[in-house]
DNA sequence: CATTATACATACAATCACGTTTGTTTGTGA
DNA sequence: TCACAAACAAACGTGATTGTATGTATAATG
């Protein structure tokens, strides 16, 4: 019973990913072994080899997937449909957050990313790929700020470009005290009304 | 040539845990093995056992070495030494990167804890402990922004609590863009200005 | 319809790291 | 000084993973 259709091929594909999401966020990147990955995809080993290289390649593949989910939200903070960019910054930082709410796959990939991952070897290249949507959502932020500035929607005497890396700052730490979860501090509940007081903090 | 003196016996334990903290910055936690540690150490297996009962419980000795370095500053917080309150924030936030930059050990532990650990298993509890101090730093925010405002210091109309965990998240995320330190972004160059900027944003 | 490459399952070999046990020397306390 | 335990080194056994090699039934292709 082998030889599947290339659909059948490509679904015991997902399923694969899909284990690995899972054995990852459970066992941590490095002790999941691939057997059991392939347990849990209802494989064996020699499926999870055959679409994969190695245990870093299905790595790469699972992230991929969930990679592209923020993209059309970049592109939102950027598109000047909204009079007030600051509008369009607390949209873009309510919206990721909502994303992880909302699609509970790119939440555990991102929490495998923040806390069951050794960045070290075949994984530390992944670091500054993560890094680089970061960067873009830097510059952006920069943009829209100075937007903001010249319309006079930021408050007077602020910089745009610190603006901009205060706001990077506070998302990047937002999203790991959002990860971690502590109950002491409830930031998963108080997200929300954290975004809107910081953007508040800029208006004019 | 064994059974050394105490004293002897003492360094050997802190030979260990310093060639701990440069094999788990190298390889990771996980793929370290204590006999590659052993060997930085320049001792057996028997050794590293002897003085720890595994990885897990070395992990947790090579940590506490750097866990306690900001005691005296998150005491500083609250000192109420300064007049304004949002100095001794900004001093403290300051200080804090100001000694990731003087105390090599303690960066070194910092990044292990932050790029190169997987939280699972034994690992997962430390989570907790290292998001601890956190919720302290957040508590004696909330109390020091709170007499900021009382001594009209903060910006009229901004709550101490909102503003207590904007400035956590913003800590939050600035470490951690400041252990990736992308060129890109040079985040470790700008960190000073950062945070004066972030202080700034909510002076009267 | 014959062939071929696909999509796996199974089997194999090799390494590695862990925990434990045993052995050895020598500080140290009585 | 004598007995004991500290402070390791060395050896042992074991289970877990990894990568690869081989087998095989069947979908795709001409």
């Amino acid at each position: 019973m082998v030889r599947k259709t290339k659909a059948e091929a490509e679904q015991t594909r997902q399923q694969i990913i899909d284990a690995a999401r899972k054995v990852f966020l459970e066992l941590g990147v490095g002790r999941a072994s691939l057997e059991r990955v392939a347990q849990v995809a209802g494989v064996t080993r020699g499926a999870v080899y055959w679409h994969f290289e190695n245990k870093a390649a299905l790595f790469y593949a699972m992230r991929e997937e969930s990679a592209h989910v923020f993209d059309e939200l970049e592109q939102d903070l950027v598109s000047d449909r909204l009079a007030n960019p600051l509008d369009a910054v607390e949209e873009s930082l309510l919206g990721f957050f909502k994303v992880l709410e909302t699609h509970p796959k790119v939440r555990e990939v991102f929490e495998i990313m923040a806390l069951r991952c050794e960045y070290v070897d075949e994984f530390a290249p992944i670091l500054y790929e993560v890094n680089k949507p970061c960067i873009d959502f830097l510059a952006r932020l920069c943009k829209v700020y100075g937007w903001a500035a010249e319309r006079g929607y930021l408050r007077a005497g602020l910089d745009p470009e610190a603006m901009a890396y205060d706001t990077l700052s506070f998302a990047t730490g937002l999203f790991n005290n959002w990860m971690i979860d502590d109950e002491a501090d409830d930031v998963r509940r108080r997200a929300h009304a954290m975004i809107r007081s910081h953007v508040a903090l800029r208006r004019a």
